[in-house]
DNA sequence: ATAGTTTATTGAACTAGGTTAAGATCGGGG
DNA sequence: CCCCGATCTTAACCTAGTTCAATAAACTAT
């Protein structure tokens, strides 16, 4: 498991000097998590933010009801994690688990705290990542109140085609809003069409 | 109109060298709006990123069937804008405008870019807000996928208690994804019941 | 291979929320 | 102070999406 990756990824957005380079990486945790493995459980504090090196995870949130509904899905070169239990400290409401077995770097809150102290260029980093998810989050609701279910399946599929291959389709059907058995309906129609 | 709202909603965050602070508010632009005005519009790239020093406004997208979909309130306090058309220059998909006589301050593309260059105290200030909208945008998805109107409108009262004497309710509506009509019903409701 | 479990499909009955249209109420300008 | 347009409410009907239940297909672990 290499840095290469995660290094990579950083540096589509800002550039840093060998010293920089080599705290980061000193701060990082190298895990492997499997499929179906829960890395941050629902009700405990996130102790730390992750960025999925190979495979794939997904974030999810369980209702009084017990229903489960994916809130994001994060794939190689991808930040997840339950922002605001990492940033408070407080217990977690969200859980997140393996797809498919996977490997990440995780950044513990004490060194994700030392990182923007110490190397400034860390928070534009983060600024520009936590802006990009921001507009990413805005045209998910825009998409969940404008289209219907045919075109957020269609454009969920677009934008993630590799996710399909990893992804029961119950989930898909979660982060889509809907019921499975709904999305089985609006495939086949789908199907039909062409 | 003082800068004094705005630097105190910085001082939250970042403090401020006497230096830094002439610098930043030597790059904000005032602006009245009236009630009903436009100050961005659909279709063109947005040039600043707003803060609201008084009043209130709101940012919607109008979809394809011309149905007005309302993303976003900002009363005293907080920044509003469409983020993507401001970072990447291109034409807005939302229009922002008052929903009340407002007092703004504008931050231009291109000051916004200076402050951040010369001042990195302040990527560190929008790491933080852009942080914090991404937890409440999340929030927010979740909620319309596993509370029913009742609850999200309840909610809402509760999180911005004092939207309501400003706002049309066609425009809660709208936020909270449901028609005008169905809001009313969803109000008789409520009264019924307590 | 075989049984057990999870996932996907289908169909019938149901419900949350939308649509349409008609009144009722509010609010600002002459 | 009154009128006109915008907003809000109500009610009857309609539909997208849910629920439930039964079957089929795909995985997993023996």
């Amino acid at each position: 498991m290499t840095t290469a990756t995660i290094l990579s990824a950083i540096q589509r957005h800002v550039t840093l000097t060998d010293d920089e380079t080599a705290f980061f990486t000193s701060l990082l945790l190298p895990q492997r998590v499997r499929q179906g493995e829960m890395i941050e459980r629902e009700g405990e504090p996130t102790r730390c933010f992750i960025f999925v090196n190979a495979g794939c995870l997904m974030t999810y949130f369980t209702d009084k009801e017990d229903v489960d509904h994916v809130i994001q899905f994060a794939t190689t070169g991808w930040w997840t994690g339950d922002l605001h239990s990492f940033t408070k400290q407080v217990p977690s409401i969200y859980t997140t688990k393996g797809l498919a077995d996977s490997e990440v770097w995780l950044l513990p809150k004490a060194s994700m705290e030392q990182l923007l102290e110490r190397v400034p260029r860390f928070e534009r980093y983060f600024r520009i990542i936590f802006q990009n998810s921001l507009i990413t989050q805005q045209h998910r609701i825009i998409q969940s109140y404008s289209a219907t279910v045919d075109e957020r399946y269609l454009q969920f599929r677009e934008k993630y085609p590799s996710l399909e291959q990893y992804v029961p389709q119950k989930y898909i059907a979660s982060y889509l809003g809907i019921t499975p058995e709904f999305l089985s309906k609006v495939r086949r129609r789908l199907m039909e069409k062409s």
